[in-house]
DNA sequence: GGGATTAGAACTACTATGTAGGACTAATGG
DNA sequence: CCATTAGTCCTACATAGTAGTTCTAATCCC
C-alpha cells in the first residue's frame, strides 16, 4: 500500500500536522487549517479523515496525559509516520511535475 | 458556486486541458495526464469528471468536425471557462500558502 | 463530593469525487 | 454492408469529504 493516492484533504490535514510538530491534535489541526486555508471543517469531517489516515497507515497516534485545566481531557496526539512523509513528497512531486511549464493567469510565481 | 473545492484529480484534468491548449479532447488528455503523471485513468473515469466540471461551469465542451480517418469519429474538445481558471488558480494559491515555510525531508526545493 | 461546565474526541449519516470496464456510435474501407 | 477503428458515453461501485450531534473525562464551585 506504498502508493495510496492522496486525497486532497488528506493531504492538507498532513501537511497542518506537519506545520504542528509536537503539539498536533484535533483542535489544533482544526484551528491550523483554518488559519492557512480558506476551509474550516467541522470537527468530524477531522476526525474522520485522522481516523482513516491512521487505518492506511498515514498517521500514528497516542493519547496525551490529562492538562490541569478545566474540562482538559487527554489529546489525541498525532504524528506523521514515514509512510504519510513519503506520501506527502510524493503527490507533491507528481503535482510540480505536472505544473511544469505552466503559467497559469492570476497565479503570482514564487 | 464561485468557492467549488477542486478535487484532486479534477485538477489534474484541468491542467492538463491547460496544456494542451486548442487540442483538447478526452484520447489526448488522457495521453497527456498519463505522460505527466503516474496516472493512467480509464476513459469512464476521465469522460465521468469531466461531464461533472462542466455541470459545475469549470470547462465548457464543443463537438468538433469528424477527421477523414477510419473511425474518424467527431472530437468533443474541451476548454477551460474563466470560473475554471479561476478555480485552479485557487486552489493553487491555498496549497501554496499551506506549504509556506515548510521543508518536507525528501521533497526537492524549485 | 457531586452536579454544572467545559475541552476534546468519536459516532452516524450522507454527499461528492474517483475509478474502471465495457457498451455505444459514427466514421472509413474493402 | 459488414468488419474495423477512433472516440465518446453509460452503469456501477469504491473511496474521500463533510456536517452535526453525541459521548467522555476532566475541572470548578458550592
Amino acid at each position: 500500500m506504498a502508493d495510496t493516492p492522496l486525497g486532497e484533504f488528506e493531504q492538507v490535514v498532513l501537511l497542518a500536522i506537519f506545520r504542528l510538530g509536537e503539539n498536533a491534535y484535533g483542535v489544533t489541526i482544526r484551528e491550523e487549517i483554518a488559519a492557512h486555508t480558506d476551509r474550516d471543517p467541522s470537527p468530524g469531517a477531522l476526525y474522520t479523515t485522522l481516523a482513516r489516515m491512521e487505518e492506511k497507515g498515514l498517521v500514528k497516534s497516542r493519547l496525551g496525559d490529562p492538562t490541569p485545566d478545566r474540562g482538559g481531557r487527554a489529546k489525541r496526539f498525532v504524528k506523521i509516520t514515514p509512510s504519510g512523509l513519503d506520501a506527502v513528497a510524493r503527490a507533491q512531486r507528481s503535482y510540480q511535475n505536472l505544473l511544469r511549464g505552466i503559467s497559469l493567469p492570476g497565479l503570482a510565481h514564487g
